[in-house]
DNA sequence: TAAATTAACTTTATCGATAAAGCATATGAT
DNA sequence: ATCATATGCTTTATCGATAAAGTTAATTTA
C-alpha cells in the first residue's frame, strides 16, 4: 500500500504539485483559501512528507552520527545522553555508533555514517593520531571531536573539538596522593594512543615530579579504558612481590575494577590502598563506593560537541576559524584514599 | 563541490548510467572489460552512492528507531548495546530516542522516526495500554517492543514481541524476603502505568499470599523507574513511624536509590532492612553492593529485539503470525538480604 | 543459411519533492 | 486609459539511482 504524496493531493484538489508542496511548507505564491484546502485535506489523506524524496534536494538529513566506545560504561552514556538531549532540541535526530575501542569499527562506522547520508559526525573515539581523521577530511562532512583529540601538530589547528582539562584535573588528583604521603605509586592508565591517556598521564607525572617522585615502570599500567580490563590489571599488580599503596586510575569505571580487585586480594581501601578515579560517574558517590576522583561535566561536553557541530553544519563556509572548547575539571575528595580520617600529612 | 554520482562516471566512460549501476551492483547485462573499467574508475573518482536516491527508489532506509527511557540508566544501556551489536550485525543502523518517560516525547520519536525514513521501530517504553500504539498501527511502519508490553488483550495477539519473565523472577525475589522471615514488607515499584510494573507486583503479591502475607497500602509506593525517585521514596518511607524490614524493589538502579536513602538514614543492610532489586546490572556484584537481585540476559533481549523487528521487516507479508518471546528470570542471592549469613529461617 | 537467441548496451520512465521559469488575471500607478 | 506590477497558479527541469523496455550485434540452432 503505497503512501500518500503531494502528487495524489494535487489531484484530488485538481491543483499542482507545486502548489501543494508551496502550501504545505509556508511558502508564498499560494492563495488562502486554497492553502487551506490543501492543508486541511493532507491531514485527512494522512499524508507524510518522504523522507528520501526531501533529502534528494535538499541534501540534507538533519541527522547526525555518534561513535562511542561502549554505551555500556557509564562515561559514555552520560555523554551520549547530553549529545542527544541537545540534538533533539537543535531538531537534529542521531545515529549511535558503538565502536569499542578498535580502529577498523570506527572506519566502518564512518563508512556507514557516510553512505547513510549524515550531514555531520561527533567522534568521542578516536586516537591521538587516528588515521580516519584522514578518511573524514576526504569525505567533506563536517566532523567535531569530543572527549579525545588527535595530537598531531598539523592536524589538529584546524579540527574542532570539546575536550576537558584532563591534564589540570589529574594533576590535582595526582598531587592529593603525593600530599598524603605516598610514594610508592602506581597508575593504571587507559589507551595511550588516546590523548586523554597522554594528558592524564602527563598531568600525573607532573604532579609526581612536583613532589620528587616518580612511578616505577612495572608499576605504570595500560590496559585500555575498561572495568575488566582495568580489574584484570590490578589483579596482576596488587598479586605481584611489593604493591603500591597508591593507584592513580585513569576512568572511574576502570577504578571500579580495581577496587574489585582489591576486595577479592584481601587489600582494603584506603586502609592499605588509596584509590583516585577520574570522570565522577553518577555509581562512584554511592555510599560503601565513595571513590575520591575527578569530576567534569560530562552530559555537558556531549551537549557542546553536538551544539558546534550543528553551528558546524549551519555555517555554509566551513572553512574559517576551528573552535576548540576546553572543559573544566575538579578533584572530588571522598574515602578511597583516606584524606578524610587522616588530612594531608606533607606539603 | 557536488559529490560524484554515476552520472559522472558514465560520462567519463562513454557509457550510460544504467551500465554503470548495473555494474557497481554486480548485476548481469555488463561485460567483464566494462566492468572492471567502471569498478575501477568509480574508485578513482571516490564514488559513493547517494543514499536519498537509493533510498527514493528502494523505499529502504536499512536503519530502525529505538526508544529508551534514559540511556544512562544501566539496564537500558545494556539494552540499547545489544540492540546495536545485533542491528550492526544485521546490516542496519540504528537511531536512538532517549524519550525519558514520557508519553509525548515517545510520540514525537515515532513521529520523526517516521520522518527519517525509518524501515522499523523498536520499543522498550511503552505502556500498558499506550496510545502511540495506535499511531504506530495507523503508520504501517513495522514494530516491535522489547521489555515492556501492551496488555490491553484486543490488542497485544498481534503485536511482536521480547520480554522477559517480570512475575516468576519477582515472585522468587519476594518468596526469598518470606522464607527470611520478614513479615513487613514493602514495595516501591516503578511504574503501574508500565507491564513490567504490574507483572512485578503481581508476582510478588502472589508469593506474599502464598506465605499469608500482604503489603500495606501505605508501604506500597509507585515512583517510577528511577534512582533519584527511588531515593526520595525510600527516605519518605524509612522515616515514617514504623519502617519496613524488608523492600522489594523494582529495578536495581531503584535500588541503588534506596540503599543510598538506608545509608543517609543510618539503617544498615542487610541488618536492619533487607532489599532485593531487579534486573542484575553489573553494578549490582560490586563489592560493598552485592545486591540481591533477579538476574536476566538484558543484553540478549535487545539483540532479540532487534533480530525480530529485521525478520518482520525482511518478510514481505506483514500479517500472519506474531512472534511473542519470553526470556527467563533468576533470583541471584547476595547480601542485601542477609541470606548469606542466616540462611532460611521458614518454610 | 535463415530464424531464434543471447549478450551487452542504451533510452525512457519512475521514485517524491522542490526550484526555476512561465502564464494568465487582477490590481495599482500615472 | 495604458503600462507596470502583483498574485496565484501551472509547466518543466532537477536531485541520483534503478527498473523496464528497447536496440544492436554476435552467437546458436534448426
Amino acid at each position: 500500500m503505497r503512501n500518500v504524496t503531494i502528487k495524489d493531493i494535487a489531484r484530488q484538489l485538481n491543483v499542482s504539485t507545486t502548489t501543494v508542496s508551496n502550501a504545505l511548507n509556508d511558502k508564498p505564491g499560494v492563495g488562502k483559501h486554497v492553502k487551506k484546502k490543501i492543508i486541511k485535506t493532507a491531514g485527512e489523506m494522512g499524508y507524510h512528507p518522504n523522507y528520501f524524496a526531501k533529502g534528494l534536494v535538499s541534501r540534507k538529513s538533519h541527522s547526525i552520527g555518534l561513535t562511542i566506545s561502549n554505551i555500556s560504561d557509564p562515561f559514555s552514556a552520560e555523554l551520549a545522553r547530553g549529545a542527544f538531549d541537545r540534538a533533539d532540541e537543535l531538531g537534529y535526530t542521531v545515529m549511535l555508533f558503538n565502536t569499542g575501542y578498535d580502529l577498523t569499527s570506527e572506519t566502518r562506522a564512518i563508512e556507514i555514517m557516510q553512505a547513510n547520508g549524515i550531514d555531520g559526525i561527533l567522534l568521542s573515539t578516536v586516537l591521538k593520531n587516528d588515521p580516519n581523521i584522514d578518511l573524514l577530511d576526504k569525505i567533506k562532512t563536517p566532523y567535531v571531536l569530543v572527549n579525545r583529540l588527535i595530537l598531531n601538530p598539523k592536524k589538529t589547528s584546524r579540527i574542532d573539538s570539546v575536550s576537558m582539562d584532563t591534564y589540570g584535573g589529574f594533576y590535582d588528583a595526582a598531587r592529593h596522593i603525593c600530599r598524603l604521603g605516598h610514594t610508592d605509586i602506581a597508575m593504571i592508565a587507559g589507551d595511550m594512543k588516546a590523548s586523554t591517556g597522554i594528558t592524564l598521564t602527563n598531568g600525573a607525572m607532573d604532579a609526581l615530579t612536583d613532589y620528587g617522585l616518580t612511578i616505577k615502570p612495572e608499576k605504570f599500567i595500560k590496559c585500555g579504558f575498561s572495568r575488566t580490563r582495568a580489574y584484570r590489571a590490578a589483579k596482576k599488580l596488587l598479586c605481584s612481590g611489593k604493591r603500591p599503596t597508591a593507584i592513580l586510575i585513569q576512568g572511574d569505571n576502570m577504578a571500579l575494577g580495581v577496587r574489585e580487585a582489591a576486595f577479592e586480594t584481601g587489600i582494603k581501601i584506603p586502609e592499605d590502598l588509596a584509590i583516585v578515579g577520574y570522570d565522577d560517574i553518577s555509581i562512584a558517590s554511592l555510599a560503601g563506593i565513595e571513590l575520591t576522583t575527578v569530576w567534569h561535566d560530562t552530559y555537558q561536553m556531549g551537549a557542546n560537541g553536538v551544539q558546534l557541530l550543528v553551528d558546524k553544519i549551519k555555517s555554509e563556509d566551513h572553512k574559517g576559524v576551528s573552535s576548540k572548547m576546553v572543559m573544566e575539571s575538579k578533584l572530588v575528595i571522598r574515602k578511597t584514599c583516606g584524606y578524610h580520617s587522616g588530612g594531608y600529612i606533607k606539603d
